[in-house]
DNA sequence: CCGATAATAAAACGAACGTTCAATTAATTC
DNA sequence: GAATTAATTGAACGTTCGTTTTATTATCGG
């Protein structure tokens, strides 16, 4: 009935965090309670909030680091070459490795923005936003070059993004396909949807990366 | 503190399937309580269940009655023809219009299937898979006919479904687009996705429907 | 116009919810 | 090794949840 042997804030603080994530990603924000993540975590639900003030901002919180985590990571990736064909190679690239990988996460991120307060909500679209507008310029440099033959660059982006980010619905690790087969064939299907396949050139990149 | 006057079992029961479907859709199913839809219907909470024996009866109801609804509407659409690219085309013009009309109910669909128990989500889950089928068989017949260009067919097809769907994240009637204007640029986008645009023949139709 | 039935209200059920608080013990500091 | 701080428990707060029960009134067939 207090503090219990070995306990450490850091490693329950990460414990939470991970089995947020994991049940909500499941069962959804609304339908999980803060007594069914304590006894994941192995503690009682009072400790949560010596982590997280309220259930709300520890959505807010995993939401934060998982857009913040995007966008680093697209930072990372970016080429700095200047082809557009190049550049949409690697966001797709990127995008389908940092969603697989956090699938859960990325379920929350998609799932639960409605259960934000309004002020936590614009801060998480303002980061969302950031993140197509990369891919919109992308594409409106590669259709001023002739490389992609584009409608509507918004409308394309919005459809790409929710193409690719599709794939954690159906994705399991292990099974079928490797997630680099999936990314390259997401790859193919992103390239011709973009007319990338037969616009101008033809000397578009199919290696594994 | 009884029946009330003009009151009438139907149209009781359809306003409680309409706001549980405009008032899932905003907050979501765990999120909306039987008094809140009781007090938006305009009646008392107990009122709900002499049409509807649970909560969850009420949800698995409006899941079955959207995914008949799209079924029907494809097997209506559907041409005789059976030319892949006219009947990819007739696909993806059903798909947009049905779900932009019932953007709610499409809503409810995609986010609250974790709600259902193991029964229920089993039989939604059939005639889901039973819609996916009719596009995979789709782009199977128009691959075998050299008509498409497809790697993985299952794959396409989720991908393809998944970013028509995409539409009603987005898209507001009385906005910038009419629901034509998008369905005709999804439609460009799904024929070069599919290879359709650079294959054997190029008499694709491009008029509006 | 009267009996049957359909439709609802009002009140209550126990359970679970998010959150707070005081008490208690482990770890750390000096 | 005492004082301090960090981490957690157990119990409780008031509220709300889905649902049930009972009583009451409107409507309708005869």
């Amino acid at each position: 009935m207090a503090r219990t042997i070995g306990s450490d804030g850091g490693r329950t603080e990460a414990a939470i965090r991970e089995a947020a994530i994991s049940l909500m990603a499941r069962f959804g924000y609304e339908a999980v309670s803060m007594r069914q993540l304590a006894a994941e975590v192995g503690v009682q639900a009072a400790a949560l909030y010596r982590y997280f003030p309220t259930k709300e901002d520890l959505l807010f919180t995993l939401l934060c680091e998982h857009m913040d985590g995007l966008l680093s990571a697209w930072e990372a990736a970016r080429p700095a070459n200047a082809d557009p064909r190049e550049r949409l190679t690697a966001f797709v690239r990127n995008h389908i490795h940092f969603h697989v990988a956090r699938r859960h996460a990325t379920h929350v991120s998609n799932m639960e923005l409605r259960a934000l307060s309004r002020d936590n909500l614009t801060q998480i679209l303002r980061l969302r936003t950031a993140y197509e507008k990369e891919l919109r310029q992308i594409l409106r440099d590669g259709a001023e070059a002739g490389t992609f033959v584009i409608d509507d660059t918004g409308l394309t982006a919005i459809a790409i993004i929710q193409m690719l980010t599709g794939v954690i619905v159906w994705f399991r690790p292990g099974e079928r396909l490797s997630v680099e087969e999936v990314a390259e064939t997401y790859l193919a299907m992103t390239m011709r949807l973009t007319g990338a396949e037969n616009a101008r050139e033809n000397t578009h990149v199919r290696a594994h990366a």
